[in-house]
DNA sequence: CTGTATCCGCACCGATACTG
DNA sequence: CAGTATCGGTGCGGATACAG
């Protein structure tokens, strides 16, 4: 069986339209800073706004802000500000961010892995 | 065993530097076109350039030229030209490109099956 | 048919300053 | 500590014209 019958469910014809769900969607999940996001939040241990910072290095304030929004929005992580002083903000993977995680950490596993080969060619 | 242990091999301490081969590889393959024809390929059949282009909907002739010479530079697939009038060009996953395609499919299938309810939340 | 070359707008993104 | 607001540049990417 092709892998790729994965796909004919939802693109019978291979081919896939400018503007759909997917689209969209696979656009957040594979921004730049959205997997490495995703990545660092895929051990299970939430983290906070600087320790995300310090994860995916080269972060700048502004994209952290408008990845973790987007991410929220879509429902992979959750938000947990605690009432204190200094604040305190937690974030960590919803149910759903964990099933994506999941197949995104196979793929940087094996990015990781043959990256410096692909690079020397 | 948490999954993200796979990452731990080379990421010791879930940081991903800021100039890592990883990260370069990761942007290519998470290329807004890249991804689309990696998956497009992942079939198996040899697609033409115009063929590439009505499958990725909306890419452009620039950025399939640029996507398909990044893909290819990366080892990822082959261009096979046969001197013909008028020119046929195919294009096709080498190994290295199939193992990726391998993990990327799954990850899109997922997309596919609940980008709908993400963004009607 | 399969590209390359060029122009150019604008959206993305980083840097900085500032706030609760 | 955890962000928001604003500005400016730059490079991505689309459109068009052209070539082999």
């Amino acid at each position: 069986m092709k892998v790729s019958s994965q796909l004919r469910t939802h693109f019978p014809d291979g081919v896939f339209p400018a503007r759909c769900p997917s689209r969209t969607v696979l656009d957040h999940v594979t921004s730049k800073w959205g997997v490495l996001i995703l990545l660092a939040l895929s051990e299970g241990t939430p983290l906070r706004w600087s320790e995300l910072r310090r994860r995916a290095q080269g972060v700048s304030e502004k994209m952290l802000a408008q990845t973790l929004r987007t991410l929220d929005q879509d429902g992979f992580l959750h938000r947990d500000a605690r009432p204190e002083v200094p604040p305190h903000v937690e974030y960590s993977l919803t149910p759903r961010g964990e099933e994506l995680a999941a197949l995104l950490v196979p793929l940087m596993a094996w990015i990781a892995q043959h990256a410096e080969d692909i690079l020397a060619e």
